[in-house]
DNA sequence: AGCACGCCGACT
DNA sequence: GTCGGCGTGCTC
């Protein structure tokens, strides 16, 4: 008897023996130790017991059982399959993002721990088993729940009306229109019907206070998913999901689809928007918005998306009718949007007005705020003092020798940083090509605009907010409960503060540069910029005031700046939907960006052009590079990227065969020796 | 992915 | 004369 068995590396499956003693145990679904190679110890998953010897390879046998009962059931294995199957990956590496980290490689030293330890408690230790706790509510709670507004009421209605004829209702509303309290009695209401509830939020979005607020609601049937999270944390809610007394609500970031439900009816996806739901590294590259719609569809359940500022991509089936459409543009308590108030930077810097990155009528604005002891956030979309630096002298650009990108200059460290890899240098007394020592720093990040304020602004106290000042544990709650307890005046940030909490004090909102977003050569830069600049506006205003939002821009008369201002989705996404059916882009087709890496660029270039040759034999013209990619080289390794725009009815398996069996002619060839191929299916 | 094997530089 | 650098090849 033979296994083949899924490790926690990028394959699909490797095929074991089933040693006779183990074989009423062994079982689709147990977990396992095996080796591999020389002397490396993994964990693995039964995927199937067969009687078929593998050819050519010396088989090894299985070391031991570690489980009772499957701790993967069916469902979770076709779920795997498909994601598998779709975003183009081997199984292992599905395994390896859907079960939680207890399962990583074992050394021979923690095989012998765990066998020890498993007849307690060991960490590892998966077997099933009803948690101990006891008075568990499974309905919700003794609170009753708030009540509606009449707006919401009207929104709720026609949310379940939409769910008797559609599976998916994307449900569109205005920051502050209360999403929140429509999600409750919609959970409310599921779980009372004894069904299970996944609401997924972005990673930055679960924050302690929407945890607080559903807790109050549901109590102890509600399990939080945080990537934060400890192993161990992770692993008890994955094994009180498997046992007889799961969770019924389980509030979590991307990675909780994986967990193993039993009658799922409802996935909310809250700010369905969002890019952090797609991941580029690592494998799997899963969306997941998408997965979890799929996740919905195989328990026949229903799924919820909520935003401000839908992704193209779920209004336009919105639109098509294929999704129910819920609009909802009451703010709660009637609160106005805030007024958004263009400045022509151009102009202002023509009459030599600018005072760094900011225009005379935003530091008035701030001035007056300031007076008022009124709090104020600005956006700048550039971690760091600049872009680079530049010799004056001869033009000299420090750049990573790893990865093709100048350095952005972080003058609080003194250092040079590679935002890619990470590669630190220190600025250098002299320029390497020419010998002279006078720099110039081109380009503003939230470092340079912290340093201008602190000009500016002298009195003023400000924070920033970025990946450099939240890097370790608490530091961003830390950030934002300073902030909304008024301990500085100002906060700087990137993106990071279009998300998370409502501010009471903020009344102004400063974007320093909306060109950077604009001129993105992407082709969802407009649709990006609208929905981040709208989510950035939305933080200005309090309690019964408008907020002011200044913003900066070189094109300021340009159409997507007024679509922008006026609040006019429609508009923009009319104006763009007619560009992306033009060229052939999302959502009207679906790409698939096939990668090559190599360390040979030579090589490489040459491999890139023969693959996108053999696969424009089968696909025509819906293949087009390779290119080099803006980052043309990341840690060493040089990059080409080929991009395929299938059509919509395109059968995603064939297109999936068909890759593979041309990966698999690439990667025989003898040149091919190290070429590495990847895919990255719906890319952001 | 991760880890052993393999062939070229600075050390006791 | 050895320790160790990371290039490259393989894993049932």
């Amino acid at each position: 008897m033979f296994a083949d068995i899924t490790l926690p590396i990028p394959f699909d499956s490797f095929t074991y023996l089933v040693p006779s003693d183990m074989e009423s145990r062994v079982m689709r679904g147990c977990r396992v130790v095996v080796s591999l190679g020389k002397n490396k110890i993994y964990t693995g998953v039964v995927l199937r017991t067969h009687d078929k010897a593998p050819e050519g390879v010396e088989i090894k046998p299985i070391l031991e059982v570690l489980d009772e009962h499957p701790v993967v059931n069916e469902q979770q294995f076709a779920f795997w399959q498909w994601i598998a199957n779709y975003y183009l990956c081997p199984l292992g590496d599905v395994m390896k993002a859907g079960l939680p980290g207890a399962m990583k490689p074992k050394d021979e030293k923690a095989l012998k721990e765990s066998s020890r330890k498993r007849k307690g408690k060991g960490a590892g230790d998966m077997e099933q088993e009803d948690t101990p706790s006891s008075n568990i509510s499974l309905a919700s709670s003794s609170l009753p729940l708030a009540p509606f507004s009449p707006a919401q009421q009207t929104a709720m209605n026609s949310i379940e009306e939409a769910f008797l004829t559609k599976n998916v209702t994307l449900l569109h509303g205005v920051t502050s229109s209360g999403k929140t309290e429509i999600y409750i009695h919609l959970i409310d209401k599921y779980l009372r019907q004894g069904k299970q509830v996944l609401y997924l939020l972005p990673e930055i979005a679960l924050t302690t206070q929407i945890t607080e607020r559903l807790r109050r609601v549901f109590g102890d049937s509600m399990g939080v998913y945080h990537s934060k999270f400890t192993d161990a944390q992770r692993l008890d809610v994955y094994k009180r999901q498997a046992s007889s007394l799961p969770y019924q609500l389980i509030l979590g970031v991307r990675s909780s689809i994986f967990l193993p439900f039993q009658n799922l009816g409802l996935v909310i996806v809250d700010e369905e928007h969002e890019q952090s739901y797609k991941q580029q590294e690592p494998a799997p590259r899963y969306h997941a918005r998408n997965a979890g719609i799929m996740l919905a569809h195989m328990f026949k359940a229903k799924t919820l998306l909520g935003t401000a500022t839908p992704s193209f991509e779920v209004y336009h089936l919105a639109h098509k009718n294929r999704y129910g459409y819920v609009r909802l543009t009451q703010r709660f308590r009637d609160m106005q949007l805030p007024t958004i108030e263009v400045v022509d930077t151009k102009e202002a810097k023509r009459k030599k007005q600018m005072k760094g990155a900011f225009s005379p009528r935003l530091i008035e604005a701030m001035k007056e705020a300031l007076e008022r002891k009124e709090q104020i956030i600005l956006f700048q979309n550039r971690r760091g003092f600049s872009s680079f630096i530049e010799c004056k002298t001869c033009g000299w650009v420090p750049r990573c020798p790893h990865c093709d990108v100048t350095l952005t200059l972080h003058k609080k460290t003194s250092t040079l940083t590679c935002h890619y890899c990470g590669y630190t240098a220190h600025i250098p007394e002299r320029c390497p090509a020419c010998e002279e020592n006078k720099f110039m720093d081109i380009g503003t990040g939230t470092e340079k605009i912290e340093e201008q304020i602190a000009q500016i602004f002298p009195e003023a106290t400000t924070l920033r907010m970025d990946l450099d000042t939240t890097k370790t544990r608490g530091q961003y709650e830390r950030i934002i409960n300073d902030f909304s307890t008024h301990q500085a005046d100002i906060l700087i940030g990137t993106q990071m503060v279009t998300k998370g909490l409502d501010f009471d004090h903020v009344s102004v909102v400063g974007i320093l540069d909306a060109d950077t977003m604009l001129n993105l050569p992407d082709f969802r830069s407009y649709e990006r910029t609208f929905q981040t600049l709208s989510q950035v506006a939305g933080r200005a205003g309090r309690n019964n005031t408008a907020g002011l939002v200044i913003l900066q821009t070189r094109s300021a008369d340009s159409d997507i700046i007024r679509q922008i201002t006026q609040n006019d989705y429609w508009q923009m996404f009319y104006a763009q939907m007619t560009e992306r059916q033009l060229f052939h882009y999302p959502p009207f087709r679906r790409l698939i960006y096939v990668y090559l890496r190599h360390k040979d660029d030579h090589l490489l270039e040459h491999l890139a052009d023969e693959m996108a040759q053999r696969l424009r034999a089968v696909f025509g013209d819906r293949v087009l590079g390779p290119d080099r990619p803006p980052i043309a080289r990341i840690q060493s390794l040089y990059i080409r990227k080929i991009m395929l725009k299938m059509e919509l009815q395109a059968s995603a398996d064939k297109v999936r065969q068909t890759l593979i069996a041309i990966q698999q002619q690439m990667l025989s060839l003898p040149i091919a020796k190290n070429l590495n191929i990847y895919y990255d299916v719906d890319p952001l």
